[in-house]
DNA sequence: AAATATGCCTCGCTAATCTATGTATATCAC
DNA sequence: GTGATATACATAGATTAGCGAGGCATATTT
């Protein structure tokens, strides 16, 4: 990562979860994907990602299946509604979450509290 | 907490020194003023917030002393220059990141702009 | 007198992410 | 052809931030 990792705690099921919700994808590409799409501000080690893909599955967020294209075997993910619900909850609690910290760092006056 | 605290990871000490940074404040204080400015997004426990309170002085980002007022021993914290560039460095940081997790939403970036 | 609020502190736990490692195939450079 | 790099999956152990649960003490409210 660019930054500091602390900092990813939390939002990257997320994140991976708004990848799939536009089109079904396989782990390195979604890797790419963020990668890319965060001007290589996120660049998620495999060992982050994988655990987060299973537990998702497991979760009943994600659907996978197997391709084989360009001779190449690849694990796709689809996301299901339960997934979207788990999405849409998630970017809610991003929004309050970074817009409670700008007020925080915008310094609301509180003096006297 | 109100969101998920994994959120939080990476940005509670940003969040204390950058109210510090505005006028000297007390470990109890701290968490009422961050608690009252976030609209109570953010519930720091004192587990939480008393150990980094002794870890940025011990990196030498705060300096303290012990107040007596209103019958009640109060332990001071004062941002120190080493204190105010870190946090800048840590709001830099937090902007860059929360500007990236927009562009993977594929929204606009709500935070901080 | 008891409950609540203030004010400091520490210890062990949980969980997210990283680093390191392993396997296997395809492609590119030399 | 051989080695390096990219692609593609996976797991295990280490690290670390914040939490929960305690402990101690005094002031105020009920």
């Amino acid at each position: 990562m660019r930054i500091n990792k602390e900092l990813t705690k939390g939002s990257t099921a997320m994140l991976v979860l708004s990848v799939i919700a536009k089109r079904d994808m396989y782990g390195y590409q979604i890797i790419k994907v963020i990668g890319m799409s965060s001007e290589s501000v996120f660049e998620m080690n495999e060992g982050t990602l994988y655990p987060i893909l299973h537990a998702l599955e497991a979760d009943k967020c994600l659907e996978s299946y197997w391709c084989e294209a360009e001779g190449r075997r690849r694990k796709y993910y689809k996301i299901t509604d339960k997934g979207r619900k788990q999405l849409a909850v998630k970017e809610k609690e991003w929004k309050e979450f970074s817009t409670a910290v700008g007020k925080v760092l915008g310094g609301a006056n509180l003096v006297g509290a």
